[in-house]
DNA sequence: TACTCCCGCCACTGA
DNA sequence: TCAGTGGCGGGAGTA
C-alpha cells in the first residue's frame, strides 16, 4: 500500500471525505514521524507537538515512541519530552538487545515455530524458551513491576530479541504471544499480546527492520528479521542505482523477497573486527545511506540530492512547478496543517540546497 | 470468516 | 486534584 501523495491523487483524496483505515496505521504514521523528526536540527522534541503535527492523539504518539524508545531511536528526558537520538543509536541497541537476550534464554529453542503447525491448549509449556515476561514469580512482583511487564517497550524489545537470538527465520504473531505468556494460555490473553504484537510489528515493518511473509507452504502470516544490515543495503542500492524507479519507497510492496537474513552475520561481524569499531562504520553507513519515503530528511539526503542533480537537474524544477501547482485542500485541517508543515519544510531545504 | 489493528476508555502514577 | 501515561479490549475495516 502507498499513501504518499501524487499529483494524480490530489483530485481524488480532495473528494474522497470517506474514512479509510489504512491512512491512519501506525505504521504510516511512525513513516510520517521519522519524516518529521529525522533531522540533523531537533534534538528534542515534545509529546504535544508530535501530535498535533502528525494530526493524531497523543495516545497514538505514546504508541510509537514507546516502540521507538525499545529500540534505541527516541529517549525519555521528562514529562511529554523525548530526545530524538535517530538511527545511529539502533546497532548498538540490537547488539545489547541480543545480548540480553543471550542471557535471558531467548535462543534456547526455536520459539516452539512448529506449534504454528500442530497447536492444542493443551501443548506442553516447557517446549517454549523462556518467557522473559514471566520469569518471575508473579506473587512476588508490584503493580509497577507487572505494568512494566506488560509494557509495550519490553513487549518490543522482546519481540526483537526473539529475531536476534533464536534460529527460526520466520516468526508468527502467535508464536511470539505464546512465548511471551508461557504461563498463560488464556484464549484472551492471547488476543490482547497479538493485538500488541501487530502495533509493534507495523512499527518494526515500517522501519523495515522486519518483513512480513509468509510461512513457507501456507499463507499463514509471519515476519523475517531484515536488521540493521537492511539499512545498510538500502544505502547500497541507493548509492549503486541512479535509476530512481528503482528505489523502493515506503508503502509499497517488497518485491525483494531473497534478501538475506543478517542476524548471524551482525555479530559475527562484531566478532571479527570488534564491536566497537564495527559499530561505528555500521552506524556511520546505516545513517549516511538510510532513506524515509519522499521526504528524506536532511542528514540523509545530502549526497542524496548530488546523484539528483546531476542526473536529474531539470527534474527539480518540474518537482517545484508541480508542488506550486498542486496545493491539495484536505477536509481535515489537521491533514493540511501537516501537509504545510512538510511544505514548508521541503522548501526550506531545498533552498538550502541551492545556495550551497 | 479470519485476520488486522484503530480507537478511546479508564486505571495508575507522580507532581 | 489533575495532567500525563499507557494497558487493554471492543469492534470495525480488510483480505
Amino acid at each position: 500500500m502507498s499513501w504518499i501523495v501524487s499529483p494524480q491523487d490530489v483530485d481524488a483524496l480532495t473528494l474522497q471525505s470517506s474514512y479509510s483505515r489504512k491512512e491512519k496505521s501506525l505504521g504510516v504514521l511512525v513513516s510520517n514521524f521519522m519524516r518529521l523528526y529525522n533531522r540533523d536540527d531537533v534534538d528534542l522534541f515534545g509529546i504535544d507537538d508530535a501530535a498535533a503535527k502528525l494530526g493524531v492523539e497523543r495516545r497514538r504518539i505514546y504508541d510509537v515512541v514507546n516502540i521507538l524508545e525499545s529500540i534505541g531511536v527516541v529517549s525519555r528526558k521528562g514529562k511529554s519530552l523525548y530526545s530524538w537520538n535517530g538511527f545511529l543509536h539502533i546497532p548498538r541497541s540490537l547488539h545489547q538487545l541480543k545480548e540480553e537476550g543471550l542471557r535471558e534464554g531467548f535462543g534456547l529453542s526455536s520459539l516452539c515455530s512448529n506449534s504454528d503447525k500442530v497447536s492444542h491448549d493443551d501443548e506442553s509449556e516447557d517446549s517454549c524458551s523462556l518467557p522473559p515476561d514471566n520469569q518471575h514469580n508473579s506473587s512476588s512482583l508490584s503493580k509497577m513491576d507487572h505494568k512494566k511487564e506488560r509494557s509495550l517497550w519490553l513487549l518490543s524489545q522482546n519481540f526483537v530479541k526473539m529475531f536476534l537470538c533464536s534460529h527460526d527465520d520466520l516468526i508468527t504473531l502467535d508464536t511470539a504471544a505464546k512465548v511471551l505468556l508461557r504461563d498463560s494460555q488464556d484464549s484472551m490473553h492471547m488476543r490482547t499480546k497479538v493485538r500488541r504484537l501487530y502495533d509493534i510489528a507495523n512499527v518494526l515493518s515500517s522501519m523495515e527492520l522486519i518483513e512480513k511473509t509468509n510461512l513457507p507452504g501456507t499463507r499463514k502470516p509471519a515476519y523475517k528479521w531484515l536488521g540493521s544490515k537492511s539499512l545498510t543495503e538500502k544505502g547500497a542500492r541507493l548509492f549503486n542505482s541512479t535509476n530512481e524507479s528503482k528505489k523502493r519507497v515506503f508503502g509499497t510492496e517488497i518485491t525483494n523477497l531473497s534478501t538475506k537474513r543478517n542476524k548471524t552475520d551482525c555479530s559475527s561481524n562484531y566478532k571479527k573486527i570488534g564491536y566497537k569499531k564495527h559499530e561505528e562504520e555500521e552506524t556511520k553507513q546505516a545513517a549516511k545511506s538510510y532513506v524515509f519515503g519522499p521526504f528524506s530528511p536532511t542528514a540523509a539526503s545530502k549526497k542524496n540530492y548530488n546523484i539528483v542533480r546531476t542526473n536529474n537537474s531539470g527534474r527539480l524544477q518540474d518537482l517545484e512547478a508541480l508542488a506550486s501547482t498542486h496545493k491539495p485542500q484536505y477536509c481535515n485541517q489537521d491533514v493540511t496543517g501537516l501537509l504545510g508543515h512538510y511544505t514548508e519544510a521541503w522548501n526550506k531545504w531545498f533552498e538550502e540546497l541551492y545556495r550551497k
